[in-house]
DNA sequence: AGTTGTTATTTGTATATACAAATATATTGC
DNA sequence: GCAATATATTTGTATATACAAATAACAACT
């Protein structure tokens, strides 16, 4: 079914969850290449940019909670794909030469994934949404 | 931290995500006074709205998956605000008048959910923010 | 009527995320 | 210098959701 067909497709919830869903399958197909969820790729590319990058800086890069950023870097030390130091209350987590050779094709699904969505939805329209959703989240509380 | 200021905020898996998070928070809030999650308050407000309606037609509506409506009917079923009959291959889901008596405080939850956004974004702003998600929605495949 | 394919629903299992509590460290005020 | 508070991170646990497989019923064609 149409979005536009939905008994409640007039509420901000309904909406933003049915297109993050869409958006995150998307997104799924785009990282399946280097076998890592978008969420996990975002975190090691901050990694390598930033090597040595706290928890707390990527609780605000990528505005998830300190929890779920431990539970990502979990699987990524599983995976050999970063390692973690901690030295008093803080943690440094630094990409592995393993994760520095794969920058180019996480690259790569970046770009196809950007290209994946704009390509249907319009580069100056997807460029506008993401403006306002942003304008959006920077107003909400919490 | 602004989402703004993210160095991932150009992309659309960013932002979407971000959004419907923390509009789950916002949701959450509206809906505790009945003691439910946005999802099964919705699908609580369709079976009132249309008793004996079928998970299928539930899917089409909330755009979830058949498996999740499932869980979500087995909760509402647990809680006693639905019942389920099962003739052939369907199903049916019927409010139990319990749910039935809720429906009022149902809608308040939905009316304040929405004065609660619309008030810190704007109607028209929301309104508008609506559409284009819906759209977006539409034009994803899947 | 029987086989084959399609549809509706449920079940088993996995995942991403969050909240709350626990832990450990650092800072500040006196 | 110690007590109180604040900060950073992790851990235990819960939840919503999905995918894939299982189940069941129905439809259709020969």
């Amino acid at each position: 079914m149409k979005a536009a067909n939905s008994k409640y497709c007039q509420c901000l919830y309904f909406s933003s969850n049915a297109l993050a869903r869409k958006i995150e399958k998307l997104a799924n197909e785009s990282w399946k290449k280097v076998g890592l969820t978008p969420s996990h790729a975002y975190l090691l590319m901050l990694a390598i940019e930033e090597p040595g990058i706290q928890p707390s800086t990527l609780v605000k890069q990528l505005l998830l909670t300190p929890s779920t950023i431990t539970r990502l870097i979990e699987k990524l030390e599983e995976k050999k794909l970063v390692v973690r130091t901690t030295e008093g209350k803080l943690t440094n987590v630094y990409p592995t030469p393993k994760a520095k050779a794969m920058l180019p094709d996480l690259k790569d699904c970046l770009y196809s994934f950007y290209q994946n969505y704009s390509s249907i939805i319009g580069k100056e329209e997807s460029a506008r949404l993401v403006n306002n959703m942003n304008k959006l989240v920077d107003k909400l509380p919490f």
